[in-house]
DNA sequence: TATGAATGAGAATTCATTCAT
DNA sequence: CATGAATGAATTCTCATTCAT
């Protein structure tokens, strides 16, 4: 049969969007064949070609787009406020948040930096870059303020991410924490971390 | 030719560990061939199936390595003392010197537990939970005696090794930090996080 | 290239069965490269398996095939007498006609059983046997009604297609013999083996 | 460990033989590794080569070693009679006994002259084609003086040995048949394909 | 006499990719 | 928009063979 019946590219492409996510978060890029994403998708391998020119650029394509939804979500979620503990909170319940929904997205977005060609990597690390910045500046200006004890901003970004990001490896929805409890925890222990004076949870 | 003067098993084995350490770490397992890693030794492949069985199981022997390594090294250097804050410093330190030291090692017993067939996934996990365990004991303790202030050890423990892991991916000996402040920072952040009563620093 | 116009997936299956058999017949099937099948096709190895999934599988399919293709075809031309002087002679000559027009199925149905898988060898044995039970029910039938003067129908079996099968080792169409005088030497020799009454020869 | 304490070349090049029979009988020549037999013999592969030039000049000697112990022993055991019935009934009985005593070296004889060097084929080739030429002689014989109805002695050869070498892929020693029984089984049928005038059975 | 290390060629198989239809 | 046939290069792995010791 040639085509199911009202498919249509948009919808073929978010399949193989969707279907390329899954089987790269679960197998890693390099063992993830364009056979297994067509055949989930239900198309022939060809098909794929049609909407992306390369397995490399397709992989490009996911983390790009990962990004760029955190960077825009941040934009739009970010309190108003001035507060550094304030931001810190709102940037731990966000990250732990996105990092859930997403998961997939972010554990290939962590893992397969190293799967792209050297010029999409710094574009992905460019994109990443801006992501930590935003952490680090909440950091400086906390330190800053004496909210924050903090020997360094930089270093405290990569600790901080590093234990937040790795939720991702072992939180699953429906097990003994619900996600409330899971980013209550964490806000705690990054705030603790952090050296924030009104530790409150 | 037969034989190049001067080789023995057990070096050119030792060669392949290494290189394929390297390789791994450097492009994932997936991505490396065996190949590459003769290549770097300066064999031919099939030199390598008189040394290991078979690519899988070369990886099975590099991680089982590896965290055995961890568990009899902590043993013969974890301090005398009971105390919490004592041992969590030591622990600290341990991971992270170690973690520096064999960079490639930790990189890849982190990232390839899914390029391992079940049952070897089993063994290794089984391994590393042990390790985890280490630190889940010094902070259960630590909780019960009043020195930190934390809400669950286990989540703990979680948060704490990925922080630590985390600095194998920016950490490069020779850059702006010393190894020695490195461990100092990461150790008052830890200390910060886990609500230790005396954070000296 | 793609596709070279006019080539098409039937075709090309055809193509390698036929080859195949050949070179199988020829090297016996360890000896026999998919290479070198693919070569005398006109393809690149890769291609066969998109026809069949295995080298093994191959293997396979070429012997249910020829099992299938002498089961039925006997089925079609059975005389439909039930004498069994008269049906043993239709045996010979259809044993022995199939046997020299499908001379390389043939050789490789006797020869190949041990490079089966356990499972494929039990399938491929159990319609040898079906084929078998043609001849042992003719002879069985002939000894009770007084027409053979045999000890055992399942050795005579035995021994008479074994005699049988043997001419695909020797016989070349165009020889000093035909084909015709060939059968008519066979059938007298059978019968005589037989210890049929009626020996007009 | 060196070598077992008196173990010498003459016993391990017998026990190199054995081993090969074995194996090629089992699983054919070309499936058959020099890892394997030597495995079998205890032995590292290259030791192999001590005692035989290459894997194809160990399948040599053994058929010819083979072939000119059926063409020795026959010369040894034949009935000093002229008489055709006799001398075939001698054959039989000769052929049955060492074709079922030595099972696996007539099964390699009959199928791996195709993994033969076309010269060494024909050495082979020749030496069958003396064992052959025996029966071909008593039957000639036979025909002359009117002891057997044959219509051509040497199809007759082809389809007797066939018939006769056929045992060799079903009968096992301790089954239902005793060997007694089947020589005299298969001497009967023998003679009655034969058109022997006196059968006694 | 035998080992153990290694080679190099070649095996089956997989896979990203192409393209006429 | 999608298929189905095919490619060609690469992959893991095997094996006969060599040879210093």
């Amino acid at each position: 049969m040639a085509r199911t019946t009202g498919s249509d590219g948009a919808r073929t492409e978010e399949a193989i969007r969707s279907a390329a996510i899954d089987l790269i978060a679960a197998h890693g890029f390099e063992a993830t064949t364009l056979r297994a994403i067509a055949e989930r998708v239900g198309v022939q391998p060809g098909t794929i070609y049609r909407y992306f020119p390369s397995k490399g650029q397709l992989l490009v394509e996911l983390l790009v787009e990962h990004l760029g939804f955190l960077l825009t979500q941040w934009a739009l979620e970010r309190p108003a406020t001035d507060d550094p503990v304030e931001l810190l909170r709102a940037f731990v319940d966000f990250h732990i948040r996105s990092h859930t929904l997403r998961r997939r997205e972010v554990f290939v977005a962590n893992m397969e930096l190293r799967s792209l060609a050297p010029a999409d990597r710094r574009h992905v690390v460019g994109l990443r870059r801006r992501y930590e910045d935003i952490l680090t500046g909440i950091l400086q200006q906390g330190i800053e303020l004496g909210a924050f004890r903090l020997p360094d901003a930089r270093i405290a970004t990569f600790a901080i991410l590093a234990m937040l990001t790795g939720v991702g490896t072992w939180f699953h929805e429906g097990g003994r924490l619900g996600k409330r409890e899971l980013i209550d925890l964490y806000t705690r222990m990054v705030m603790q971390c952090a050296g924030a004076e009104t530790v409150s949870a």
